[in-house]
DNA sequence: CTGAAAGCGCTAACAT
DNA sequence: ATGTTAGCGCTTTCAG
């Protein structure tokens, strides 16, 4: 193995010299770094990771703990990995993967035994267990997803207020006056990750400012569910032409529910969805829809961060405005 | 931060004897440690990862390079990963991911640097640039997947060959004489990873074997194409009853299409096909399918790797025998 | 069965 | 602008 003295005395200079050039923490003669950059090449000399931790007392590793529990869209989770790995890289760190399963205990291990620099945590419970310890730790994290209590811990998310509204709207926008939200199960609503609540609001407000009509259905995650729901909205609500949906797995049974009616997918009601692209995408028809940004959120927690490990302030919460993407699947009215 | 020389303070012994109640490299004696345990607890001692990595060579981390490419599918990805985390920590090693994208470079940086003491690789190709690197660096490794020319390199996978079999066999069971493939797009079975030819000679060789007729098509990945060919084939072999589809995002497409010729499945086409489970659950109708074992893949893939960081022999091949859930695309002729 | 002590390879004062 | 050197915290001979 290749370590910096060799590549000192190759350059005909001292260790440290090679150590400040790699870390350009002093000012080197041009010529100096030239000869130890060419020792280094020619050499093949790779830091020992552990021996510059164990010196600087930083591992250039951040740990990232993700979700496995259904409920998670697995694409959105994969995008915000590949994404936090590749905006890592960009600061000279290397990721963790620790799974939810690891619990607190997980983020105490590699946190105490100094194997990682900082956490980034995903998949944040409104009364998440791993609060109290992440504020105990002496090192920095950043959480995906916003706790009842965040207080001053660092959280970002998408804006699930504004990607509600965003919705409403769309809707009315196209000239609908009289519209509804489907809803996630009603359990999801008391305990869970909050953004649910907050979608609600979100578009409750929005339907409140342009005048139209309209309410909340929590709905459970079946198909059967969705066409009950449906069935009554419609039966209710004679003047119904645009509907949120909000909950996943029932995306599609809602659309099947409306045809099942006889309504037409948007030529008699319009669809709006919260749920990744890819669903939207290859729903029949194409979903107009607000995604989660899976890689901008992790990119953006990456920076927070780093800024973080810099000792740079950062806001407590960083909400991500949502974009809403028209597909076919709402027209005017 | 609490070290070895504190805890071995607390406890009345030395730090060597410490470190050998925690590695059991040496007999302690029961009482001694005893005390020792006693005084980590009490402490909340944990071994610097880094200082240990140093002293030991050993940092107990292992890499896990996944693919980001669209065509592998995220689900068996994201069950890979966790099922490599999971099985990783019960060998008390943490992994560190790795994304494809970082290639050969990212390989080596964390091999040299003694960042990790072994290698998982994911989606290896037939003829994939990282093998020469991987055979050139001193740390074990483990590729998921069968390149063309794997030499000595240790490689796991589900037995595409058994799996094609699996298929005809079960199509042959249910009286099925006249069956056909419907496989990847051309290009799959130039380059890439290998197992689509595999399938194929598989599913072939059944059919041989079992008497039947049919052979396989190649098939691009789109509605329109999969429509095409299920046109073709029907109108060619009005006697065909049985198809084993190998194409993820055209299962669909070809049960619509069957439906648009007039076909019902399963009463007068079966199909079965490879791909994810939740993809088979969810079609309409539930199908019949063999899937890609990834928690399977997963766990063994460290187990392989642990041994070969144990110095044990293993075999240079795995090859995992496929299971085919009966779900109700099929039925008897 | 246990201790003492020599490093592991690197960084960061402290010098000059 | 560069060199010298004292650790960082742990494992592992070597001794007893």
């Amino acid at each position: 193995m290749v370590k910096i003295t060799d590549v000192a005395r190759h350059a005909g200079v001292s260790p440290s010299t090679v150590s400040y050039v790699l870390s350009g923490k002093r000012s080197i003669s041009e010529e100096t770094r030239r000869r130890v950059r060419a020792s280094i090449r020619e050499l093949g000399y790779r830091p020992h990771a552990g021996a510059r931790a164990l010196a600087s007392s930083r591992s250039n590793v951040v740990a990232l703990m993700l979700p496995l529990r259904s409920g998670v869209a697995v694409p959105v989770v994969m995008g915000f990995a590949t994404s936090v790995v590749t905006a890592a890289r960009r600061h000279d760190h290397d990721v963790l993967l620790l799974t939810q399963e690891e619990g607190e205990d997980g983020l105490r291990r590699v946190a105490d035994s100094a194997l990682v620099d900082a956490l980034i945590v995903m998949d944040v419970q409104l009364r998440d267990p791993r609060l109290p310890l992440l504020r105990s730790l002496d090192r920095p994290s950043v959480l995906i997803g916003f706790p009842a209590d965040a207080g001053d811990l660092t959280c970002i998310d998408l804006d699930f207020h504004a990607a509600g509204a965003a919705c409403a709207r769309h809707l009315a926008a196209l000239g609908h006056r009289e519209v509804a939200m489907i809803g996630s199960p009603p359990e999801v609503y008391e305990r869970e990750t909050g953004f649910a609540q907050r979608v609600t609001e979100g578009f409750a407000a929005a339907v409140r400012e342009h005048g139209m009509t309209g309410g909340v259905h929590p709905c459970e995650a079946s198909a059967d569910a969705a066409k009950d729901l449906v069935g009554r909205l419609l039966a209710e609500r004679p003047g119904l032409t645009g509907i949120l949906v909000h909950n996943e797995p029932i995306v599609d049974p809602v659309v099947r529910a409306l045809r099942a009616e006889g309504r037409r997918v948007p030529q008699d009601v319009s669809i709006v969805a919260i749920c990744p692209d890819e669903l939207a995408e290859h729903a029949d028809p194409p979903l107009s829809s607000v995604a989660i940004p899976a890689e901008e959120v992790g990119g953006r927690a990456v920076e927070l961060l780093m800024a973080k490990l810099d000792g740079e302030p950062v806001p407590a919460a960083t909400l991500l405005p949502p974009t809403l993407t028209p597909r076919a699947s709402t027209a005017p009215r």
